[in-house]
DNA sequence: CGTCTTCAAATGTCTGCGGG
DNA sequence: CCCGCAGACATTTGAAGACG
């Protein structure tokens, strides 16, 4: 395992951690809810390894202004074995800046009551100018986007998770739990039956769900109240997500975005790519043979630049294969992704043995991460995995 | 084949003005 | 401080060509 994490003994800030742990737990019992909120914050952006994964946000921008639109559900590029399909507005990166913002925003909260949020706060977050009326056009036109998005995922932990939310009667202790239970009761009760046959029987099995369920703008207060889609937590499960330092990625361009993010999600390096199936997850709409030289040789500017940064570790290359397809080998994160704030960042787990997650311990795991998170941030503490 | 340039069209951002 | 509209200005993109 090659998590460089220091190991700091735990003895020395155990009281510490004790406390602040179980300040979290109240704060969690207090303002949350469901206890299965995304554990993200300022300083970690976390997407859903299925979606950072895909091209569902694409880095390119043509085909947003005309209004390009799948009216049929869809399916998305996207590695590895699951599957995710789309129906709705193009999204683009600037997209999932807005949406993963909002994740932030609902953080500690119960993901049943609305977030708010001054639509100067999406300028903010997509740096753009505030003071330019145009732009709130644009920010409207994204959230406008992001409410008519639905998305259709196969995730086998995410299954597990909502048959056991389904199936457990601990979670209605939780301040929120019973009204967060049937709200899932009454959208996948029919389904149950056909959810854990799946699973028994290792097929896949999709669950559908919007990002944002709904969207009010208080003209008075000038404030937006939004509504996530409350399943869209179940997939925030704190182990199939990747985090990276915002700090990081709020600098990188749309496609570092997306780039430095698959990257990430992989904890032992990307195997083997395509260069064509990179570019295809970009989401470039333009031919692969035509720019391929193009792309090429921007991806090894990119990459210098990375490694120079410590996002990346060196090692990696691009070349040709036996039958001439170019193949990119050796795509790590490098420590820069990995640590940074002198914050214990959490192990991103990936591999198919680790897939039995979701469950409570390592939520629970999580939030002790999240916790120790809290302590002097000097002592920088880390885990292993147990893998 | 890889790197560097160039170009037009498509898009994105900013400026100035208006008002609440 | 919040918001909207037009239009000017700037950048990005896809595509193609020159050169070694």
């Amino acid at each position: 395992m090659s998590d460089e994490l220091d190991l700091t003994p735990h003895e020395v800030v155990r009281g510490a951690i004790d406390e602040s742990k179980s300040k979290l737990r109240n704060k969690l019992d207090l303002e949350s809810s469901q206890g299965i909120l995304p554990f993200t914050n300022e300083l970690y952006y976390e997407q859903m390894n299925p979606v950072v994964r895909s091209s569902l946000f694409t880095a390119g921008k043509m085909n947003v202004k005309n209004g390009s639109h799948y009216l049929e559900w869809t399916e998305i590029f996207s590695f590895g074995g699951g599957s995710i399909h789309y129906r709705g507005p193009h999204l683009t990166v600037d997209h999932e800046v807005v949406l993963v913002k909002l994740m932030v925003l609902a953080r500690g909260r119960s993901l049943t009551k609305p977030i708010h949020a001054f639509q100067a706060d999406l300028l903010r977050w997509l740096k753009l100018d505030a003071a330019s009326g145009k732009n709130y056009v644009k920010a409207r036109r994204i959230l406008d986007d992001l409410a008519a998005a639905e998305i259709r995922i196969s995730s086998k932990p995410a299954l597990q998770r909502l048959l056991a939310i389904l199936t457990s009667p601990a979670i209605a202790e939780l301040p929120d739990g019973l009204f967060f239970q049937s709200y899932i009761n009454n959208r996948f009760n029919d389904q149950l039956k056909m959810i854990a046959k799946g699973l028994a029987d290792d097929q896949p099995v999709n669950v559908t769900m919007k990002l944002v369920t709904s969207q009010t703008h208080n003209t008075v207060t000038k404030r937006m109240m939004i509504n996530l889609d409350p399943v869209f937590a179940i997939f925030f499960d704190g182990v199939n997500t990747t985090l990276l330092p915002f700090e990081i990625w709020d600098d990188l361009d749309r496609f570092g975005k997306k780039l430095l993010s698959l990257i990430s999600s992989h904890r032992d390096g990307v195997f083997p790519v395509m260069l064509e199936k990179i570019h295809e997850f970009s989401g470039s709409v333009s031919e692969f043979e035509k720019v391929k030289r193009r792309v090429k040789s921007d991806l090894k500017k990119r990459f210098e630049d990375w490694e120079s940064k410590n996002y990346i570790v060196p090692g990696w290359n691009i070349s040709r294969n036996d039958n001439g397809i170019e193949i990119i080998r050796g795509l790590k994160a490098g420590e820069a992704v990995r640590i940074r704030s002198k914050l214990n960042l959490p192990p991103i787990i990936d591999s198919d043995d680790d897939i039995e997650r979701g469950s409570d311990r390592v939520v629970n795991q999580r939030a002790e991460d999240f916790a120790n998170s809290f302590v002097a941030p000097a002592q920088r503490h880390g885990k292993s995995t147990d893998s």
